[in-house]
DNA sequence: CACTTGACGTCTT
DNA sequence: TAAGACGCCAAGT
């Protein structure tokens, strides 16, 4: 993608509060780029753990941690219980109650 | 040009 | 509610 992608959803990325989650999907669409779930994944994939950007606040569309079973998920646990984010039973996060912006996950 | 590959999402069973 | 099929779209081969 484009640099003008990127930039738009990092700043979605960054307004995410500490404490709420976002989804990929949800972060492409207020970036201006509908449908483009999957890019955003690859794009947080490629950014580099040193540049700060609070990447573990996001999720898949349904609660879920990407890529379940690898090292990233177990990291990703555990950053999201240390900003507060309690993980219901089969490790899923109840968007109802964190999920950001609160109207688009009703 | 045809086909595959993703940190994904929606609809049907 | 859970699991599968299908859809999506840019990039890579």
């Amino acid at each position: 993608m484009d640099a003008a992608f990127e930039r738009a959803v990092l700043a979605q990325l960054l307004a995410i509060p500490p404490g709420r989650v976002s989804s990929y999907g949800v972060l492409a669409a207020l970036a201006g780029y509908p449908r483009h779930a999957r890019h955003v994944g690859k794009l947080l994939a490629s950014a580099p753990e040193g540049a700060g950007w609070p990447w573990f606040r996001v999720v898949s569309g349904s609660g879920h941690i990407a890529r379940p079973g690898t090292p990233q998920a177990d990291y990703q646990r555990l950053l999201l219980e240390e900003d507060g984010i309690e993980l219901g039973r089969n490790g899923r996060i109840d968007l109802r109650r964190y999920g950001w912006p609160a109207d688009f996950m009703r």
